[in-house]
RNA sequence: GGGCGGGUAGCUCAGUUGGUCAGAGCGUCUCGCUUACACCGAGAAGGCCGCGGGUUCGAUCCCUGCCCCGCCCACCA
């Protein structure tokens, strides 16, 4: 074995075994029971980022570790087509080449893409390759694949025909860049600061009201002025109408409950055709809606040729120039306020009217709340529980279509007769009437429409398929939090439409992954890390490791190189340990066995106990945390004994009993002791870090081709009876450390022996074990004396260390310490349940709470005295 | 405006039913190349657990107020 751990030369060969093992491939037909994940198809935008890693490799720790445990693992992976992103991907490549998609013209624009998805599509194939994970390629999907853009074709004609899907004109937000709506989740909202404007618009007949607006431009559209109902100030004014500025034209004054009177003059312009509020107000009094900006974001005004065709942006200066003309300006102010931006494109959204295909939502939302408040799909962190339902509680419409080239179209088409009617295979003439001449929907549908479907279309739905029957519904979804809306919520209300199921029991909201300064990591600002770098730096293992000890705090994570480095020292160390071990052990003919007989209890020493019953200790504390998505608690902990537990004192005292000279039976006990702990510790590493696990355990006898097709470790049974001799072991570790800081401090040389004058301690222990154990850890001769009372002392010239040992004394005086603070809490619980005022006014749950910790108070007393008595 | 999360060693962070909970990694300092590992080992220093109240025999942990930081939601133009 090489001296260091080369992740670069290991992991290739590892991946190809998986690969011809077909690990990751799963058997419809297994008598296994199944466990399913879909993975969430990465947007082919551009190469994954640390982000996705995190949750990738959290997810392909829950397959390993399934596996192991006997299950049929279906970790279905896919790309997403992402339309109107990648669109915008390929748009400004295109503007940065001089040229445009309508230059291009619909064919080679499509040939763009196609290229992209296959260059970007096979990075991302690599970049999860590359961290060994093992999805089920066989299966996997992409969201353009012919039998998905069926499933979606179905959902949509199904929706359509319930009446759930509906066209209409309506507000909404307007992308002037990406020429095309898009839904209220994909805005994104930025603080910004701009000029409040208060207006003077003449009531007729006399006297003038003032309003206050961030965009004049958009007075040109204004059909009402609405004040708060039964506003004192405006009593009068109510049922008049203004004349307005610069268009002349007449409009009402209206009461309305939308209007805030406390804000501004408490007055409102109302826009209905370019603002959501004031298109509520519009329909709810039959206003006009009065477009006066194009799709394109410029003025739409072709009676007003001053501002016809500026840009918003050109034209609200404009305006505001022609109404301070006017004398209609009273004063501005600085406001800062929330202003939409296109989470794609970054402009600012316009919004504005237009015909929109919408989903109905309230139907589909009322089963969604029910299904996560009954619990048939729990979120983990549990807060995101509350997020959700206060989401899906007050949900609007869903605008799902847009205007661009790339994505689904729109299964609907309308016949020269009127009639329209929603499709699943491209039709040839109306169902209706026959009439052949059919006008097909231009519009394409929003891509999480089709996300929104994944866990199921994914195994073939709409047909009733074998793997659909097997695999769905999935056990669960790992995902980032910025996508509770957009997708999780979006997939759970049509899995229950469509399957009668939530699509998944459990959904991990992994930590978001920041760049190191805290500030969001994107590949626009260009502070994006890509997993390959850091694969490169520090092996795909610790890469994956330091997912698992950072992806499930709940907590976001700074990008920390350091940290990843740790694991990689890390899998350096496994690699050593058990380099040290095989080398020491081979006696010729391979790696000593570990006897296939273990050990008689007699022959395994203290140590050995010791060791085993942190194993045993680790196996119960990684499994608790695994059924509970801590991974950062199974990896600290695998972390922790691995490199101290074991590593660092267990493999230290026992390097004396694997000589060759050391007693057969002593060197047996160890040898099997050593490596039945290692073999345990590769497998409950092994999910989390496949490559280092894998090709250590080869190395050891018993091995299979891979630890995928080993079990998951059980507690033997005689591993817990060390748990005794535990504290009799510590408590030496104690003194071997205060030892060393005390030849530390007195300046002894290294190799020079000391006397070490022991008493007290084990009685379950041998002076000699107590002895052995000692000098494999420190160069001392140890005198047992019966007399000492002291601790570590320090004796004349050359040193000598007296000691004695307190074992028993140490958990005595803690229980007696744990015996006093049961009394008083008891004491305290008793006397204020006989206060009445207490139990008659304190709420109900605290008396509940208070009589429940007394009877534990209670129980945990008697335990105690009872072992005190019998000591 | 509402809600959520966070403020713990120089840095990045753990700390799940209030009582060995004051921890880890990195960094720093002092030793050590003892034949697994210098991608190492041993030892050490370092913290009013954001601040003020409260509950309690006892609070990093529970309640309350405040100060910062981050995020989400929201129709105050």
């Amino acid at each position: 074995m090489e001296k260091a751990f080369d992740p670069r030369t290991v992991e290739p060969s590892w991946r190809a075994r998986w690969e011809e093992l077909r690990i990751g491939v799963a058997d419809r037909d297994s008598p296994r029971p199944k466990y399913s994940i879909a993975l969430p198809p990465p947007n082919i935008t551009g190469v994954l980022h640390l982000g996705h890693a995190m949750g990738f490799s959290i997810q392909d720790t829950l397959a390993r570790h399934h596996r192991m445990r006997g299950f049929e693992v279906e970790w279905c992976p896919g790309t997403d087509h992402a339309a109107i992103a990648t669109q915008n991907v390929i748009e400004r490549q295109l503007a940065a080449e001089g040229t445009t998609k309508e230059a291009l013209g619909r064919d080679l624009f499509k040939a763009r893409v196609d290229a992209w998805y296959e260059e970007y599509g096979g990075r991302i194939y690599e970049q999860m390759r590359a961290l060994g994970f093992t999805c089920d390629w066989s299966r996997s999907r992409f969201t353009l694949d012919d039998g998905y853009v069926r499933a979606i074709r179905t959902a949509f004609k199904s929706l359509f025909d319930s009446g759930l899907i509906y066209r209409g004109p309506r507000i909404v937000n307007w992308c002037p860049r990406c020429l095309s709506a898009i839904s209220d989740e994909e805005i994104d909202w930025q603080e910004q600061t701009d000029s409040l404007v208060h207006l003077r618009y003449p009531i007729d007949g006399g006297g003038d009201i003032v309003v206050a607006t961030v965009r004049p431009e958009t007075m040109l559209g204004d059909s009402a002025v609405a004040v708060a109902p039964g506003d004192p100030r405006y009593r009068d004014a109510v049922g008049r109408t203004v004349t307005l500025p610069l268009t002349g034209r007449r409009v009402p004054i209206i009461e309305d409950e939308a209007v805030q009177p406390e804000f501004g003059s408490g007055a409102l312009k109302v826009t209905p055709a370019h603002d959501p509020t004031d298109y509520e107000i519009g329909e709810r009094h039959g206003l006009p809606m009065i477009s006066v900006i194009a799709p394109d974001g410029t003025m739409d005004v072709p009676d007003l040729p001053r501002f016809h065709g500026l840009p918003v942006e050109k034209a609200r200066p404009e305006v505001l120039a022609a109404l301070r003309e006017a004398g209609a300006v009273v004063k501005e102010e600085e406001y800062v306020h929330e202003v939409g931006h296109c989470d794609r494109s970054g402009d600012v959204l316009e919004p504005l009217i237009s015909a929109q295909w919408w989903v109905r939502m309230r139907e589909l939302s009322e089963p969604a709340v029910a299904a996560v408040q009954s619990g048939q799909t729990t979120f983990h962190p549990r807060r995101y529980t509350d997020v959700y339902l206060a989401w899906m509680g007050n949900i609007r419409d869903w605008c799902i279509s847009r205007q661009i080239w790339l994505g689904h179209a729109i299964p609907v088409s309308t016949c020269a007769n009127g009639h329209t009617f929603a499709w699943i295979e491209p039709p040839a003439s109306c169902p209706t009437c026959q009439c052949p001449e059919l006008h097909n929907d231009p519009d394409v549908l929003d891509t999480w429409f089709s996300s929104a479907l994944w866990p199921f279309a994914i195994f073939g739905w709409p047909e009733d398929t074998d793997d659909l029957r097997r695999f769905y519904p999935t056990d669960v979804c790992v995902t980032a939090r910025d996508i509770i809306f957009l997708w999780v919520a979006r997939m759970i209300f049509m899995g229950l439409r469509f399957t009668g199921t939530t699509p998944f029991a459990d959904v991990i909201i992994t930590s978001t992954v920041q760049a190191a300064d805290g500030t969001r990591m994107n590949k626009s600002k260009g502070n994006a890390v890509d997993p390959l770098a850091m694969i490169e730096e520090h092996g795909a293992d610790a890469v994956r490791a330091w997912a698992a000890a950072v992806g499930t705090g709940g907590q976001d994570v700074r990008f920390n190189r350091d940290r990843i480095e740790s694991f990689r020292r890390f899998a350096n160390k496994i690699w050593n340990a058990t380099r040290f071990l095989v080398t020491r052990l081979d006696n010729g003919e391979g790696v000593m066995s570990a006897p296939a007989d273990p050990p008689g209890v007699d022959e395994l020493e203290p140590g050995d106990r010791w060791m085993l019953s942190q194993v045993a200790e680790t196996v119960e504390a990684v499994n608790a945390s695994l059924e509970a998505y801590r991974f950062h608690d199974a990896m600290d902990r695998l972390y922790d004994v691995t490199w101290h537990g074991f590593c660092d004192w267990y493999v230290e005292m026992i390097k004396p009993r694997l000589r060759e000279d050391a007693p057969a039976g002593s060197r047996a006990a160890a040898a099997h002791t050593a490596i039945t702990t290692l073999d345990v510790l590769l497998r409950l590493l092994h999910p989390f870090m496949p490559f280092i696990t894998e090709e250590c355990a080869q190395r050891l006898p018993g091995s299979l081709p891979s630890l995928q097709l080993r079990d998951w470790p059980q507690v033997a049974p005689g591993w817990r009876e060390g748990l005794a001799a535990r504290r009799g072991v510590d408590e030496l570790l104690v003194l071997v450390q205060r030892v060393r800081a005390l030849r530390d401090e007195s300046g002894v040389p290294a190799g020079e022996r000391h006397r070490l004058q022991l008493s007290g301690g084990d009685p379950d222990m041998t002076a000699e074990q107590r002895m052995r154990l000692l000098t494999s850890l420190i160069p001392v001769e140890v005198e047992e004396n019966g007399d000492l009372n002291g601790g570590v002392s320090v004796v004349a010239g050359g040193l000598e260390a007296r000691y004695h040992l307190a074992f028993g004394e140490r958990e005595l005086a803690r229980s007696r310490r744990r015996l006093a603070e049961l009394e008083s809490a008891i004491d305290r619980l008793e006397r204020q349940l006989a206060t009445p005022a207490f139990t008659g006014k304190a709420k109900p749950e605290v008396v509940t709470e208070a009589r429940r910790r007394l009877v534990e108070a209670r129980r945990e007393q008697s335990v105690l005295r009872a072992q005190g008595e019998s000591q």
